[in-house]
DNA sequence: ACCTGAACACCGTTCAAGT
DNA sequence: ACCTGAACACCGTTCAAGT
């Protein structure tokens, strides 16, 4: 700080008075996301939700991908929080994937803000170094831990996603989709998928989430 | 059929000759995608490529979303071919799960092309049958090869959405991304990500997809 | 110091009219 | 039967001008 700097308070209360904040704008935004899907999200919806002009929103973000990002590292407060006591790692492991899981799903589109964005903020460093720290913890060296994290964190995104797929699906063709579906597997042609069918189709997500997750844990066990 | 059907021939060679094929569309927008970018793709450029009017484009599909969908479904062509002879088990999955990497990697944001469409075209379809059917071998229930195979394909979209974006960003502010990222590691608030970083700054993609499909294979191994 | 108003250069999608 | 031309209702981003 140089010896000309007043306080920050001091020095917004000079020129006009400041009509649009930072975190109420992410709030907005998310709240927009979670009524019309991230597609109906907008910088001039956004600007008429903050009843404020659209050239108004480049002051504080630089882009709609810096808006976007800010979105994702909004979603990921909390996920980082001190653990229970007394879980085993694979406890801790399946507790944290848990959480990314549950915050991607908490706003619609989710995964598909977290994995357009590259957040380095509090809420996402801390999210991964807690994840690394926990696996770290099972006597894996640390570029092994890394790797095991980044492999998990992709499962969580690769499979909300799809989720999220479907449930935008469900509110319309999902139904159609189906049909389609059956219609094109025929038991000659894709043997396999006839038998996969009702599975592919399920929308046991939470138990497909902890198939895959555990299959991930249960390889780690042998390393 | 009905008795006053002609055949396809001779139905097209009535009225006016047809300026534009639906194959000849994907392939163009493919290119488009990997000269400029899956946001440089639209549907005003694509009309332009193929010489038509934007109207033109919407006889042949009915939205964007549509032409992404048979993109999607264009890129998987090759991916269920026949494995070679005398694979075990564990090298039939390795390859089938290289060759959708591959095939979402040959195309500039081909995982961000995937992952926002649902194809049900031929390709899509036999991929998931080849790749359920190796796994139903390994002598998983159908439910459990599925739910497997959901797996593998959901580690590979994030794995490869995250390659991209990191290829995406190697072409302009990577570098200040990265001095960014080991400004923000500070050891005291992030001990786990500071042995973390070389790990998760490499770009080792190879390897990383290696270590992430490996873990998954062991982890049936012990069903 | 912060915001307004207006513009620039685009979008996806639709549809009457032409041939 | 298939395509053109033109329009509708929007976009992200920029920037001089105001207060």
């Amino acid at each position: 700080m140089g010896p000309t700097s007043t306080s920050p308070s001091a020095q917004r209360s000079r020129g006009r008075p400041r009509k649009m904040a930072v975190p109420e704008a992410v709030a907005a935004a998310l709240r927009l996301v979670d009524e019309d899907g991230l597609d109906s999200l907008t910088m001039r919806r956004l600007a008429a939700a903050l009843d404020v002009q659209v050239g108004t929103l480049y002051r504080h973000f630089a882009t709609k991908q810096t808006l976007l990002a800010a979105m994702a590292e909004e979603m990921l407060a909390g996920c980082a929080g001190p653990l229970p006591d007394g879980l085993t790692w694979r406890e801790q492991v399946t507790e944290l994937a848990g959480r990314l899981r549950m915050a991607l799903l908490r706003h619609r589109d989710g995964a598909r803000v977290y994995a357009g964005t590259h957040s380095v903020g509090p809420n996402t460093l801390s999210y991964t170094d807690t994840l690394v720290g926990v696996l770290r913890e099972t006597c894996l060296s640390p570029e092994a831990a890394t790797r095991t994290a980044l492999t998990i964190v992709h499962f969580i995104v690769g499979h909300t996603l799809e989720e999220q797929a479907a449930q935008a699906l469900a509110e319309s063709e999902l139904p159609a989709t189906l049909t389609l579906l059956h219609a094109a597997l025929d038991p000659g042609t894709y043997p396999n998928l006839a038998a996969a069918e009702a599975t592919l189709t399920s929308t046991d997500f939470v138990g497909h989430f902890a198939h895959g997750l555990n299959l991930i844990i249960k390889g780690l066990a042998g390393e």
